[in-house]
DNA sequence: CGGTAAGTTGAATCTAGTCAAGAAACGTGG
DNA sequence: CCACGTTTCTTGACTAGATTCAACTTACCG
């Protein structure tokens, strides 16, 4: 009961009236629906409620964790900088990571149906993040319905992505998993004005490996193998990605896909109805296997 | 291109006034918002506004596709009977199950946020769906505030559901992913008043294998492999499960035993509150949070 | 009664895990 | 500032487990 008070304090003040703005958060930050929005990367054009409410802030350490799994649910978090990772731990101790959770990335979502978070989230930097209870967001888009679907949205999106996750693990080995590990990080940083081809890994290669399903061994090979094959360039954890095609090449050897993992959002036209009937065999290039691009490297 | 209109012409009727269900969906069936949430686990006391709308039904046959990835996202789909599977399909023509959606179950979800829907939905049997457009939904939402955080939960409950799904690929070997997979459909037959132990599954072993990451002669051994070990009979596609704690038993080697696991709306309250210090000492926490996902697996 | 799809099983191969040792970075305190 | 202990990362050798290739059996459907 007393691991969650430094919440609770914030909770009620989830939404203020702009200008009344006390000390919340951590220094009575706070955060318009407008900046909101423009976070979540969905803007929406109406501009008189844009100022009559304010989500309070809170900064998180360096390894201190935000929520806890099981804690009661109250409030959806949207990070504003720094970096997390959400993780099921094991009673044993040992944890499986998730996600993690970037600017702009929601935090929390898997508590609302149960109403106990499901996963912890840790923050691996220090961090900030936008407090927004769900309660207020309700009564915000009673009083402005132009925002009825922000929440599906937001939540939509992270189901595509958590699709995505188990789609990467279900096929992928381990190199392919890496790779796609690093394009993704790459867009997503990309995508917030960052270098996209040089960047600076957060966290550690066990919670990678924890990630993808791998050990923190593999990872490190995987990575050294990436290296030594001339797509990227790795010094402990810095990464600099030197070919990006021939890292989407390792995800997919196949066809190149546009948006880092991704896999294509259009449907390819020529399906027949369903059970296409692929009696054969499949042709499935000769690929994928450790050795493939390093005789990529090699010509 | 012609495989859409038959869920198109049923688009505009989505919604309608219950009375003047006319023959929309196959036969002019449709289902009352009570009996919605009903479906759905969901159950709203407020007794109003249960009858004012109705949502039409549509009837999918085997092996035909309700959704294609890429498709226009309009609305979302519940399943009223039978049994899906929700696929990427790969450029390259092979197919990557994500989920196996049953009565009960929403599918389209990962639409709303792109607009396009990024997994395409097979029947793998005679099946019903709820056509849901959201819409609609969102004009029943403002007419009834209680309706709120429907959708809200439903996506959540999505969410979580998915992400024991990365947790399995992620941890488990080749018999914990079936076995898990059989517990779960076990659990959700259970909760649908079929028998838990006995049931006979709709899709392949390809399929399978597929949702779980593994080939499908893995599948099979893995079956049978539980077969021998007498946990399981299996006979083709026919299921019984004789002893379900052995089964997860192989999910989860760990904690077992005859206290049957853990009510995972409790959080495990003795957790100190920044004893996550990563940089310091690793004191091996023994945290014991209600974890989630083993009641996907024990249920 | 065939023909086809689905499922089972075996043997060889290869990938990722395991065990283990060493190297490089970080933080702390002398 | 440097030495030290801790943590993280890298690399190697070996093993367990999953995939591949392939043959065969069983169910299903016209």
């Amino acid at each position: 009961m007393t691991d969650a008070n430094s919440h609770f304090d914030a909770l009620d003040f989830g939404t203020m009236e702009l200008g009344t703005s006390s000390a919340q958060g951590h220094e009575g930050a706070s955060l318009s629906v407008r900046e909101l929005t423009r976070l979540l990367h969905i803007d929406y054009p109406d501009e008189t409620w844009l100022a009559r409410t304010a989500f309070a802030l809170r900064r998180v350490r360096e390894g201190e964790a935000l929520v806890h799994a099981g804690d009661k649910f109250h409030s959806l978090y949207v990070v504003r900088s720094g970096c997390f990772k959400t993780v099921y731990t094991d009673y044993s101790g040992s944890e499986q990571v998730l996600a993690f959770p970037m600017c702009g990335d929601l935090m929390g979502a898997d508590g609302i149906d149960s109403g106990h978070y499901s996963s912890t989230a840790v923050s691996l930097d220090t961090s900030e993040v936008v407090i927004v209870p769900l309660a207020s967001l309700a009564r915000l888009v009673n009083e402005c319905p132009s925002l009825e679907d922000l929440l599906y949205r937001v939540l939509s999106r992270e189901l595509v992505r958590v699709q995505n996750m188990a789609w990467t693990l279900g096929t992928l080995g381990a190199e392919g998993r890496v790779a796609a590990f690093l394009l993704n990080l790459s867009a997503r940083l990309g995508a917030l004005g960052y270098s996209r081809c040089s960047f600076n890994l957060r966290m550690t290669r066990q919670e990678i490996g924890s990630y993808l399903g791998l050990k923190l061994e593999t990872v490190s090979r995987a990575l050294s193998a990436l290296n030594t094959a001339g797509i990227i360039q790795v010094h402990q954890r810095s990464i600099d990605i030197t070919d990006a095609d021939a890292l989407r090449g390792v995800v997919d050897p196949a066809a190149c896909s546009p948006d880092s993992v991704m896999p294509p959002p259009e449907s390819g036209p020529a399906r027949s109805t369903v059970n296409d009937g692929r009696r054969g065999r499949k042709p499935r290039a000769p690929v994928s296997s450790g050795l493939a691009w390093r005789q990529l490297a090699a010509a």
